[in-house]
DNA sequence: CTTTTAGTTCTGTTATTCCAGAACCAAAAG
DNA sequence: CTTTTGGTTCTGGAATAACAGAACTAAAAG
């Protein structure tokens, strides 16, 4: 039996599979990659076949296919199974996703590292006004990994502690 | 005269810019926009005018005035002026675009939120072991968010001492 | 061995992004 | 007022990304 209650619990996960979808694709993540990911995240019970995938997202098999496929390489989603079943159950993989989540956030590194290159073709222009200022910048991007790295070392001894 | 010493400059300040421009690529401009911005951070002096930049990049003039746009829309980006020369010469705004590195990574707080919202949705499923995990998650986003928030004023606050 | 199921891979189409070219505009110069 | 200069906006095309459909594969079921 469907009740309205139901069709209204459904109402609202659609609607948050479209606006965390759109969050992920603004991520980095195809439209429909990122509405899988979201879909896995609201689903009842967390893991769907592909089938029931392909279903509530109105897609394609081979789009389907191809949007587990990067999203398992990535290692933020895997499967189980179950024996007498031979369908693979996908669902979010919440230690892959947090190890992704923490690499992202590492590689704030990457910009100072860059424009610390760039201060070094330019120590001795005729701007130091301007070098001085991408100093500043640096310092803040340094600061910044530094502090982010701190923050993720510690969090994760909290982990290992409780 | 161009010696050899200023050819290889050169040669290294184009490597530069392509390395940079991929990387502001893929932290969400269009790639003439990133190389743009890559180009002004790199050049000696540190403000080009609207064609030297096209020259440069050996774009059309409508991608560099798109660009450029962009740009300076999003606070990246500003451009002096010199008495006596109408051309507008662009350079890097070092202070716009701290303000846009620090609002991107104040933007931590998004996903937790969104997770928020799921958990709610989910405190009475049949599946504690996942929202436990998703819970776990959302508390390393807002721990991190503060944590960033709090890194990033307290640099402010150095900065207004010295 | 044949058929079905669960999913992948290949091929082509559609939609979107990115840019070039030309028309256009405003201000300054002649 | 006309022309030049510095730049913007509009229009179309080429490249790329995202997806659909069909062909394909491997394993299981019959």
């Amino acid at each position: 039996m469907t009740t309205t209650v139901d069709g209204e619990k459904m109402e609202r996960v659609r609607e948050k599979v479209e606006q965390m979808g759109v969050f992920f694709e603004r991520s980095g993540l195809a439209p429909l990659t990122g509405r899988v990911f979201a879909y896995l995240l609201v689903c009842e019970p967390p893991h769907k076949d592909f089938f029931a995938i392909q279903e509530f997202l109105q897609a394609s098999k081979s789009a389907v296919s191809n949007a587990l496929a990067t999203l398992t390489s990535e290692g933020m989603v895997d499967y189980i199974t179950f024996s007498g079943d031979r369908r693979r159950y996908f669902r979010i993989n919440t230690t892959g996703w947090l190890n992704n989540l923490k690499n992202k956030l590492r590689r704030v590194t990457v910009l100072g590292d860059l424009l610390d290159d760039v201060l070094q073709e330019r120590c001795n222009s005729r701007s130091p006004d301007f070098s001085d200022e991408l100093n500043k910048i640096v310092v803040f991007q340094n600061y910044l990994a530094r502090g982010i790295d701190q923050l993720i070392d510690e969090w994760e001894k909290k982990q290992t502690v409780s």
